[in-house]
DNA sequence: TGTATTTGACCCGC
DNA sequence: GCGGGTCAAATACA
């Protein structure tokens, strides 16, 4: 595909920039804006995933753009995407001429490890305890493990381009406690659209902070629920939610009709990736290969963990090196 | 019937 | 050659 206009000739480049551009103004606009303002930052954080899905789309169309600059830029505002895929075909990516960069752009996404210790008769391989929602593409026997090492990737691969991967695996010394090594960010709408949820339920708790004291719910029956009622909503659910955030942002509500994975999971997490009572995690981060960060948590610190640490994490993303370009 | 999981095979780096 | 990571056909499940 190729955009050609007589004068001031726009291609795919000079679009493809103007996408990031505008991407990284809005980016701007809602660092200055007044915190004040729950509404407007919902507003451009719908901006931002919809600049977002613009930039997918048209590296997904397989799109020529130039990395230097693209790279420049979006690293220096703090861009956090992996790079989308070209096309869907699974293996398209690691058999083209230049596989081998692909691979190696693989190797160079940031990494991070938890040790997530769970309760006895309780795992975490077969759900999701994360707010994301995984697909389970492969098992291997470990040299040296007693248990195999499960792999999962998002949902979202295929129709976004999302290269998130999971590993997780249970610990040969302690059989409660699984080592789960993420790869790679999301650039899926999930994402964007956790975060949008996170920041809103982050203002509706201010606001709402007695509710916030209300008995949780048992930790069994947490965990359970993670499992049972869980339902992945599809992209044009997603978009339906975000539409409708945006419309309705300056009344928010948590919408009631349907238990979408995330919104359960908000809900009954308190917006944390775990639940605070029924796991103690170790977060050992790294980025490029680097040790950047290492955020350790216990049963006994849990109110410590809260927000700590999904805000890292999140903090952590904004320092990917990644940016929209797939050559 | 559509979607998720399982599992043997393949690919690649070391 | 070996081990880790991924693919994709077969299978299971809702």
């Amino acid at each position: 595909m190729e955009i050609n206009t007589i004068n001031g000739e726009w291609k795919q480049k000079d679009l493809f920039n103007e996408l990031v551009q505008a991407r990284d103004l809005v980016k701007k606009l809602k660092i200055h804006l007044d915190k004040s303002s729950p509404a407007g930052e919902v507003l451009l954080e719908n901006a931002i995933s919809a600049l977002d899905r613009a930039l997918s789309t048209t590296t997904r169309s397989g799109w020529d753009v130039a990395p230097t600059q693209l790279t420049a830029r979006t690293s220096a505002m703090g861009s956090a995407e992996s790079p989308p895929l070209k096309n869907c075909s699974p293996r398209s990516d690691d058999s083209d001429p230049h596989g081998t960069d692909i691979l190696k752009r693989r190797k160079m996404q940031p990494t991070w490890t938890e040790k997530v210790s769970v309760g006895s008769g309780a795992g975490i391989e077969g759900s999701s305890n994360d707010c994301y929602s995984w697909r389970k593409y492969g098992q291997k026997d470990i040299h040296g493990a007693k248990h195999p090492r499960s792999y999962y990737r998002c949902t979202y691969r295929n129709n976004q381009g999302c290269l998130a991967t999971r590993q997780v695996q249970r610990s040969s010394e302690d059989p409660s406690v699984y080592d789960v090594t993420y790869r790679g960010k999301h650039s899926c709408l999930q994402a964007s659209h956790l975060q949008t949820k996170h920041n809103q339920c982050k203002n509706q708790s201010q606001d709402h902070q007695e509710e916030d004291q209300k008995p949780e719910q048992s930790q069994e029956g947490l965990f359970e629920n993670f499992g049972k009622g869980l339902r992945i909503k599809t992209e044009d659910e997603l978009l339906l939610d975000s539409q409708k955030l945006s419309s309705s942002s300056s009344s928010f509500s948590f919408p009631s009709s349907t238990t979408p994975v995330d919104c359960v999971k908000m809900e009954n997490c308190n917006f944390l990736p775990f639940d605070r009572n029924y796991f103690s995690s170790s977060y050992h981060v790294q980025l490029n290969g680097q040790d950047t960060n290492t955020i350790h948590t216990s049963n006994h610190r849990q109110s410590d963990f809260d927000d700590a640490v999904l805000l890292d994490l999140v903090e952590l993303n904004q320092y990917s090196p990644f940016d929209y370009f797939h050559p």
